[in-house]
DNA sequence: CAGGTTCGTGATAGCCTCTAACAAAACTTT
DNA sequence: AAAGTTTTGTTAGAGGCTATCACGAACCTG
């Protein structure tokens, strides 16, 4: 049931001091900014100098590239167990929305403001395809609402993107729906865009997905 | 007519030598994001020796404030000339789609990802409240739309962010769906969550539109 | 216990922001 | 025009960062 293979005691102390790294590093995040995470700064946090934390992430490119893969991760694992509790497409945007108000900076780092030049390796993408798929999953479940709109009929000539999945062409409208207009309002959110506004955005939210639900998509 | 006071020479020097520093560190945003925006680079760049910028922003953080409020200048202007030819809701959201994807960095620094601890000089707010004028402007001026959505009656209830404006709450609503949806959409598309995903962008944009400006919002 | 592997260290190079002291140029005033 | 004042740019330097290197020390393995 380990998943975590019981290697040399030298492979333990490895992975824990790699965690205790990732630990400190959301909190810098959490505080500061993706930006402003600094190694050093981490170092001597953990009682260690400088240079030691190489030994551990080759780069700080490197540290930042597995918090994000930890955080698709954790996306992709709430998706899931939300899914295996039996949660429609309801309960995905419920536990989409506590997720990401739990977890802002994860959010954040996932689908904030990209670096220019940054490539997401391989596996990345592979989780995303899988978070893709359970959306899919959910909106082919949910109604057949014959949806006429022109942008319906351009996504079944453009659906390379599902990878195969056999949801209609308004499953997959209503999938790209649900994400750019939930993703609408949590990034304003988390950005801080609604305070001071005096509304409570948990009330937008839950009617953008009472649309999204009831109308067609 | 001209805005730019003609006053000493001086200060001419002045006003075009922070031009030019603003226009390099706008190329440095586009290729490399904001996070990697360097006051000594430029400095090179402009044949000067690093301190000498400290004269024209007193630290990297004003030059970056800088460089927010000229975008949110950017996007006020745009919707005002929008307005001035006679842009309803829709025309609204074809000069915000335009200037975003012409802009996309700029777009960003206004909506993507803060930096936690930052917050914007009084007058910025001021130039964003203009923005959502001349959206709640045009929402008000399109259709009556008895809309009888819960989160429309919160709205009336918590109003103080419209300032003033005479807007029923159904087009409060609506500006809030217009502004998150579009957003939405714009900031997964140029943060680049499309790319490789097959279908245009821009006809997901019109179709967002579309849904805002036929169905009840 | 001998041997190789891994880990942490200090030194160093090369960036960066930002301050301070100083020189030079440019306007102002007399 | 000469003298004085303000603005501008310079170099030097403190302190931070990423990252590499060489070295000693600790540690598992055979």
């Amino acid at each position: 049931m380990a998943k975590t293979e019981a290697k040399s005691p030298r492979e333990r102390y490895r992975v824990q001091v790699r965690a205790e790294i990732k630990e400190r590093a959301w909190e810098q995040i959490a505080t500061a900014g993706a930006s402003a995470l600094s190694l050093n700064a981490i170092a001597k946090q953990m009682g260690m100098s400088g240079p030691a934390l190489y030994r551990y992430f080759a780069s700080r490119d490197e540290l930042i590239t597995e918090l994000i893969r930890e955080a698709y991760q954790s996306l992709a694992g709430t998706f899931r167990t939300a899914v295996a509790t039996g949660a429609d497409l309801a309960g995905l945007a419920h536990a989409l929305r506590g997720w990401a108000v739990e977890n802002p900076q994860r959010y954040l780092l996932i689908y904030g403001t990209p670096v220019p030049g940054y490539h997401a390796p391989e596996d990345i993408t592979g989780i995303s395809s899988e978070i893709m798929t359970a959306l899919l999953d959910a909106c082919t479940a949910l109604a057949p609402t014959g949806s006429a709109a022109p942008f319906s009929a351009h996504l079944d000539d453009h659906r390379d993107w599902a990878d195969g999945h056999p949801a209609p062409p308004s499953a997959l409208h209503r999938a790209l729906a649900f994400w750019t207009r939930l993703h609408g309002v949590l990034s304003l959110e988390l950005a801080g865009h609604f305070t001071n506004m005096g509304f409570d955005p948990a009330l937008l939210f839950a009617a953008e997905l009472d649309d999204l639900l009831t109308h067609r998509a």
